[in-house]
DNA sequence: AAGCAACTTTGACCCAGATCAAGCGCGAAC
DNA sequence: GTTCGCGCTTGATCTGGGTCAAAGTTGCTT
């Protein structure tokens, strides 16, 4: 899997590769400086849990590089991940004392973490940071509502295309090439965590990824390498329109 | 079905039924009244639709009184409906042009509606406003997702016993009565509509609520009048921890 | 280098829910 | 009061994806 260029100085947000994206973005050097003096940040490995689900959570925060998932559990075990965030995305909920998912670190992870109750009082105090935040949050749900017909309406095939035409364009904007065309990239989850995006089994996964590599619609190298020969046909065999959808 | 009270005076705030819920919650005397010269009230009938998908939308706003629901379609005429907005919930997405849903009355509506270019600006100026909304947006995330766990992972049988518990406490907060033991609520929504939003068919949302009456678990007059005899049995059938869950 | 453990693939079979198809009930229109 | 139409129920049958089972890969450990 490709390596995240590391941080020059990790603790100066100058260097830092989320900057333009995170929760922050429309700081100016004042603000990213009360930031500072509320930020610390956090390792995790691959497989470890960042937050348990309903336990209190004692900072919030951006990922800086690296994959985590957002999952809810039933009581007999049935899992359904309900968010994946990546670089520049924000993870807890200002304004409320625990978590409401486990959230896990897929990848190695690095956190920029905020002390939550200081960082509540200066979202009160900075219009900036909750502004960003509303907007942040807002892509969300749009991501979150989407799901939702992926989930309901599609099938087993369909959620498969749509994951990886998702997982596609994500990786090529994160590394600023051109979303059309060829597009190649390595999937940053397992077999079962697919399935517990899509809210299917994972021998399910297995044969529909089986088949679209059958059909041509994917080629794979070793178990994670994807290569797309055609975007346009794999956002075709996602059920979605073939301009893009709704979302930049 | 059970009527709204009418307003008394629909263009007054200080009477507003949904004065202490909406976006508004937290304007002072002030504010409201910036706010006064941007609004206009809107009524639609049942079933018309208050915006199309892809269209511009030249307000935002709250619902007064009636419901509305939001839904995406695909080119094949599958639908999944994506959100369900009862009194109080806000519509639009500011900072955004057009709707990526359509949005329908269920039910007679009436609408609060904000010209979206003022309410903009004054979102930017008003950090109450922005606050407020960026709150309600984060429990539509939470709701967002508890209905992925719905759609991914819940029979059939779990699904309608969702939905019945969640309409059950929804209606039970309105009128301020308490959400346990016996409770008696009128159905908001066709079969169809039901089946929109859980990912089913019509059908299977008429065998599972038969089936549900056959075991006791609601009783029903009519079609549409519910009574549920023990709201902890039906959260039980809905795969819910018996506390209630993780909202308020 | 052998062995193990985690992940993945593939096959055989089954079942929950979809699909197709009749009818029922009830309010509105004539 | 009859008819129409819409929303709903119920039955018969079909099938996509789940379940259970076994074996193949890959990479790590000792």
């Amino acid at each position: 899997m490709l390596k995240e260029p590391l941080l020059k100085d990790p603790h100066n947000c100058a260097d830092c590769p989320i900057r333009h994206r995170a929760v922050c973005a429309r700081c100016d050097t004042d603000e990213l400086e009360q930031l500072d003096a509320i930020k610390y940040y956090r390792s995790f490995e691959a497989g470890q849990t960042v937050v348990w689900s309903g336990d209190p959570m004692e900072f919030v925060g951006s990922v800086v590089s690296g994959i985590a998932t957002l999952t809810q559990t039933m009581e007999d075990g049935r899992t359904q991940m309900v968010g994946l965030l990546l670089p520049s995305d924000f993870v807890g909920r200002p304004g409320r004392e625990g978590s409401a998912y486990d959230v896990v670190a897929t990848t190695d992870l690095v956190m920029c973490c905020f002390r939550k109750k200081p960082f509540e009082k200066m979202m009160m105090e900075t219009p900036h940071i909750a502004q960003r935040l509303l907007e942040m949050t807002l892509d969300e749900l749009d991501a979150a509502r989407e799901w939702m017909l992926v989930l309901g309406r599609k099938t087993a095939r369909e959620k498969i295309a749509s994951l990886l035409s998702i997982i596609a364009r994500r990786d090529a904007t994160l590394h600023l090439r051109p979303a059309e065309g060829q597009v190649v990239f390595d999937l940053p989850l397992t077999r079962e965590a697919m399935a517990d995006y899509l809210g299917l089994t994972l021998e399910t996964v297995s044969r529909q990824i089986s088949a679209l590599k059958r059909d041509g619609v994917i080629q794979l190298e070793g178990k994670r390498h994807v290569t797309v020969p055609d975007l346009d046909r794999l956002m075709e065999e996602a059920g979605d329109d073939a301009d893009g959808g709704v979302f930049a």
